[in-house]
Order: C-alpha cells, then structure tokens, then sequence
DNA sequence: CGTCTTTGACCAGCGC
DNA sequence: GCGCTGGTCAAAGACG
C-alpha cells in the first residue's frame, strides 16, 4: 500500500497526458488493455462498436445494480462529462473508500465482522434475485509450477476441498485487504492433460483500492466480464480485448463465467513481428524473488492503442496474492 | 502474541 | 426424503 501511494501520482500525471493527447475520442473507458496497431477490417471495427455501445448502454442505464450483481467494477463515462477528470476520479474513489472504512471501524470484533460480511453477502444475494442472475466469474488458467501468484493483492486462505470429479485440492481465498472485502477465488491445479497451470476463479468487487499491479489485472478481467455483462460474447467481440489468447464464454451453476486461457496463445508470436512485445492484453511472468518467497506475477499490461482511451473510474475486482503450501 | 493455515464438521442446493 | 457435492465455518496448530 505504501508503494501504491507512491506511485499514485505518477499514475495520475501520467492519465492526465494521455487524456490531453485522446480529445478526439467520445467514450472513454475504465480500461486501458492495448491494441496493437492492426489493419483491422470494417467488419470487425462494426462489432468492436457494438460491443462498446453495448457495454457503454449497459452500465450508463444507471446500473450501479448490474454491476454489483456481476460483481465487477467498471464504468464508462462520456469525455464530456467533466467527472472524467482522473485526479477527480481517484478522490472520489479514495472518498468512498474512506466512508466505507469510517462505517467498517465500528465493525471490530470478529463476530461483528462475520454478520457484516453476512449482511453484504444477503444484500448481494438480494440484488441478483432482483436481476435474475448470479455473480459473473473470472476464471484465469494460467501456466505455472507454484500456485503462489503475485497479482498484489493479499488473501486468506479459508478453506481446501477435494472434489470427487477431480482429485486436485481445490483452496478457497478470501480477500484479507479489508475486513469486509466480500472477493472471493478458488485456485485449482487442472488436473487433465496440463498439470502444471493452475486455474483460479475470482467472484465479488473490492470494496477497497487496489495496488498498482492489482489494477493491471482487474482492468484486464473487468473487461471480459464487462461483455459478458453486456450481452456481447462472441468470439469476434471478446477477441477485440483479447487478441492473443483464447477467451471463452460458458454459463456454470449458473454462474456467466468468462475463461482466460493463458496457457495457450492464440497467435503464434513468431508470425506477428510488428506487435510489439508488451502489447499484449495478458500477460504472465515469473519474477526473480528468490524461494521460498517465490512468486509469480499474473499482469494485464499494454500500450496506448488505437482503443479508446482508458483510465479507472473504479477499482475494479479480481487480483491475488496467493500463498500456498502443502499442497503438492 | 497476532496472523495465517489446516482440516473436519456443518450447511444449503441439487438431483434422483 | 435421502444422499451427494460444493462452499463455508471455526477450532487447533504452526509460524514469525
């Protein structure tokens, strides 16, 4: 949290230039995945608009129910609006935040803190009845030996299954940054023909900021729930923000569920030399801290694009910081 | 001593 | 109604 504040105003400087630099543009969404300079043709462009619209029309339509009910944070506001100011944004949010934290501080006492929880969960619960639905899943497959994945966020382990169907534990985490944070992921090792990526499903939206790197990773997961959210799941609308990796749309326990297989590219790099390297929507890497604190970084990352110009509004959802042991 | 993990028990939803 | 299964709870132990 202390890097975060760090780096907050260098974020912040940094939007207010791209913005300065983006005028042209009417929609400005909360997220910044990359693009990489394709000759993308008109068909293509047509659904890209689509998809936009849709996701734009779907949150505007004052939807602040919708996205409880999906469970992940993400806005788009029209440039015009002067609330688009970032710095504005971030104030606001670091606003909230500290409104939800005075009314959390009353909440001391762990009991406390279970009924709070209970009572956001039913509050949830109450609002997807309404809607209909259940809260839309993100589900990461990634390619890694250790589960221990460093998006930056922190979590508690809460509880281990072993399934019947599939021998491979599955954890429970829950999110330990706020005592009320109702994010939830499971991490499960896949237990077919690849057994070393881990699959890791994250549920709810944080009700706190998130750290830099956090950010990275739940812009990049919002926006796949964002077109599910939006009714735009098709393989041409998803592959806008996904170009390189395979994306998909399935309903589970009626559960919308958007898959991020990042254990198989879709492209092969070596055909696409003008992409540049960062420019991928997703990425994974290992960093070089050394065991046992060994971790691996799950990041969204990507450079400025022909996209509409992106900044957060809202700290979204969906990042991890995983600590497992005894599990292999 | 506080925090986190482990793990058996419990509960609710679902199918038969 | 019963059994199965997934998800959560909570006590006990481990760890720093």
């Amino acid at each position: 949290m202390h890097v975060s504040n760090v780096i907050r105003p260098q974020l912040e400087a940094s939007m207010e230039l791209n913005i300065n630099s983006h005028d042209d543009f009417g929609v400005d969404i909360s997220l910044r995945l990359g693009r990489p300079d394709l000759n993308v043709s008109k068909s293509v462009d047509e659904i890209d608009k689509i998809s936009l619209d849709k996701i734009s029309d779907a949150i505007s339509e004052g939807s602040d129910k919708k996205r409880s009910a999906h469970g992940i944070g993400f806005r788009i506001q029209s440039c015009e609006d002067p609330d688009t100011d970032p710095t504005m944004k971030l104030d606001c949010l670091s606003k909230d935040v500290k409104n939800k934290n005075m009314d959390n501080k009353c909440v001391s006492s762990r009991k406390d803190v279970k009924t709070a929880r209970n009572e956001d969960h039913q509050e949830v619960l109450e609002r997807q009845e309404q809607t209909g639905l259940k809260k839309t899943r993100v589900c990461v497959k990634a390619p890694c030996e250790d589960p221990s994945i460093n998006d930056g966020c922190q979590w508690r382990k809460y509880g281990q299954k072993t399934a019947k169907v599939n021998p491979l534990p599955r954890a429970y985490y829950r999110c330990s940054m706020s005592s009320t944070c109702p994010v939830r992921k499971q991490v499960q090792r896949c237990g077919d023909d690849d057994t070393s990526a881990y699959m890791t499903t994250y549920e709810g939206t944080h009700d706190h900021p998130l750290p830099m790197e956090a950010t990275h990773m739940a812009a990049g997961t919002s926006a796949a729930a964002s077109l599910l959210q939006s009714g735009s799941s098709s393989s041409a609308s998803l592959s806008y923000f996904f170009p390189f990796h395979n994306v998909s749309f399935s309903t589970t326990n009626s559960h919308p569920t958007v898959t991020l297989d990042l254990t198989r590219p879709k492209y092969d790099p070596d055909q696409l030399p003008n992409y540049p390297l960062s420019s991928s929507s997703l990425s994974f890497s290992s960093s070089d801290r050394p065991s046992p604190s060994k971790s691996q970084t799950l990041s969204f990352s990507g450079l400025r694009s022909q996209a509409p110009l992106v900044k957060y509004s809202q700290m979204a959802p969906l990042s991890h910081q995983t600590k497992l042991s005894g599990q292999q």
